[in-house]
DNA sequence: TATCCTCCTG
DNA sequence: CAGGAGGATA
């Protein structure tokens, strides 16, 4: 049996690090506030538009959804441009008056038709009251009341459609809530154009975007609108308007493939370098470049949504935004400071001429910082941890020196260094009682080895595609920690509610230096 | 008071 | 993994 004491090594263990407080067993209180979204912490940039418009959107997204699935609503195979295009339109006229039929018990005939009807009706006074707001927006000169028969003609017949719909579609609810088929389909080619100038605003505005694709290109893509400026706010629905025949969702719409194709040319040929920040020394980033970079992208959506209205320029936000807490996710190599586009825009199948592997990629001299902790980051804080159980404030911002340390980031990765050694040591107790309920007598029986079970689900965790090496030493932490427990559960000290505690400050005085490679600049 | 830790929960 | 509660420490 080995002596407690064989582990420990010399020294004051007073780190307030050590203050393990409960064990599982003391209680916390039963009730727990749910804690609010995640977003709102870390004072990460959002975009600082008016909630309101969000309102708004989400009420014509609501709208439209509640459209597309409503019993009735035939629309839903039916494509934009059959719908526009064609000279179907008395083929749709056709379809409409079925629905007319169908539906026709409107205020009159059984309840169940009654309280679908009025169930529509009332969405229907939610798009009367978007549409007021869009109308507002875009043309304040012009009644949402014309008459009916003025704009659904003009729908169906204007050489210019770009008009289409929009003034004429409260009149046209209200007088046939029947034919809601082609509200729908208005609706959904008025947010289609809408969002697709806005996109081409901001790629105007904004030429220079950079994306990071599965975290192993950084793609500087040359956007340029193929038309003239003039063209933006009605135009761009030139050739062909293409919407998505079912999901009308916001970024379905920004990603369809011939409105790229025909809107965009993505030139590839090599851009001089981006420097937002400053290049001169890599450990002073210039953080008012940064904000400016913000400020930029923050003008360039208010610019997009002057031209589009602020209820349709929020289903553009929703696709292209500064990422955020979604930094995590959002794969992003270090010393790069990038707009990222939302990846399903980029992959969109419509983007012939982006090679991610793009040539123009630009790494050299880029030395800002990111605002967020990559996935990146979080698996080289795993490998970390082979080294580090503990690891000081110092030596994270040695390993992690190009995320812009604030206090936010701090306690993240302070947090999963937490969370690595909750998992650590929650593995431990499992198996040391698990050698308990199995017989091991002598503690010198337990051993870590990579073959070991115990190992491997510690590998997997934390190194999970390995990859890497894992160091001698921290097998033998691993050991040592697992006779700890062992030794702690044999004598019974589980028993004290703060049994761990000893353990704990034995593991923290085990903690290595992190190899140098961990500390380089091209480790993450 | 700020910070860091463990524990618990989702 | 993140968020919160609650404790310990400087």
């Amino acid at each position: 049996m080995l002596s407690d004491s064989a582990y420990y090594r010399s020294g004051d263990a007073g780190s307030s690090l050590m203050n393990p407080s409960k064990d599982n067993t003391t209680g916390h209180s039963p009730i727990r506030r749910h804690p609010i979204p995640a977003s709102s912490s870390c004072g990460h940039d959002e975009w600082n538009l008016n909630s309101g418009h969000q309102a708004k959107r989400a009420r014509v997204e609501n709208i439209i959804k509640g459209m597309i699935s409503s019993p009735g609503m035939h629309c839903t195979n039916v494509t934009r441009n059959q719908c526009v295009k064609s000279d179907g339109m008395q083929e749709k006229e056709t379809i409409h008056e079925q629905d007319y039929v169908e539906t026709s018990g409107f205020g009159s005939q059984r309840a169940g038709k009654q309280l679908e009807n009025q169930h529509l009706r009332a969405r229907f006074d939610h798009v009367d009251e978007v549409v007021d707001t869009i109308d507002k927006d875009e043309s304040p000169e012009t009644s949402p009341r014309d008459a009916f028969t003025d704009s659904y003609s003009e729908f169906q017949t204007s050489s210019s459609r770009e008009y289409q719909g929009r003034k004429s579609v409260m009149s046209y609810f209200q007088s046939q809530p029947e034919r809601i088929k082609l509200m729908a389909e208005v609706l959904k080619y008025e947010l289609s154009r809408a969002v697709s100038r806005s996109v081409d605003s901001i790629f105007k505005s904004m030429p220079l975007i950079q994306t990071n694709i599965e975290g192993n290109a950084e793609t500087d893509i040359r956007l340029q609108s193929s038309v003239g400026e003039d063209e933006l706010g009605l135009t761009c629905c030139g050739n062909e308007v293409q919407v998505p025949d079912v999901q009308t969702e916001a970024l379905s719409l920004v990603v369809q493939k011939p409105r790229l194709e025909n809107k965009f040319v993505l030139h590839h040929r090599p851009q001089p370098p981006i420097l937002f920040g400053n290049h001169d020394s890599e450990d002073q980033p210039s953080e008012r470049n940064y904000e400016a970079v913000r400020q930029h992208a923050l003008r360039c959506s208010q610019d997009a949504c002057s031209r589009v209205g602020p209820a349709k320029f929020d289903t553009l936000r929703n696709s292209i935004k500064v990422r955020s807490k979604v930094n995590s996710r959002s794969v992003r190599s270090p010393q790069t400071h990038t707009v990222s586009v939302d990846r399903t825009l980029m992959e969109s199948p419509g983007l012939p001429h982006v090679n991610i592997e793009s040539d123009c990629l630009v790494k050299t001299n880029l030395y800002m910082l990111n605002e967020g902790l990559t996935t990146n980051h979080l698996k080289k804080a795993k490998l970390m941890f082979f080294y580090t159980r503990y690891p000081s404030s110092l030596v994270l911002k040695m390993c992690f020196h190009d995320v812009q340390f604030s206090r936010c980031i701090t306690s993240q990765l302070i947090k999963w260094f937490s969370n690595f050694r909750e998992f650590f040591y929650i593995q431990m107790e499992k198996f040391a009682r698990h050698a308990l309920i199995e017989g091991v007598s002598d503690v010198r029986g337990l051993t870590v080895e990579r073959q070991s079970e115990l190992f491997r689900a510690l590998n997997m965790h934390y190194n999970k595609a390995n990859d890497f090496q894992v160091p001698d030493s921290f097998l033998e932490v691993a050991e040592i920690t697992l006779r700890e427990f062992y030794i702690s559960i044999s004598m019974g000290k589980d028993r004290d509610p703060s049994w761990k505690k000893a353990i704990y400050k034995v593991i923290c005085k085990l903690d290595s230096d992190v190899p140098a490679q961990f500390k380089s600049h091209h480790s993450a």
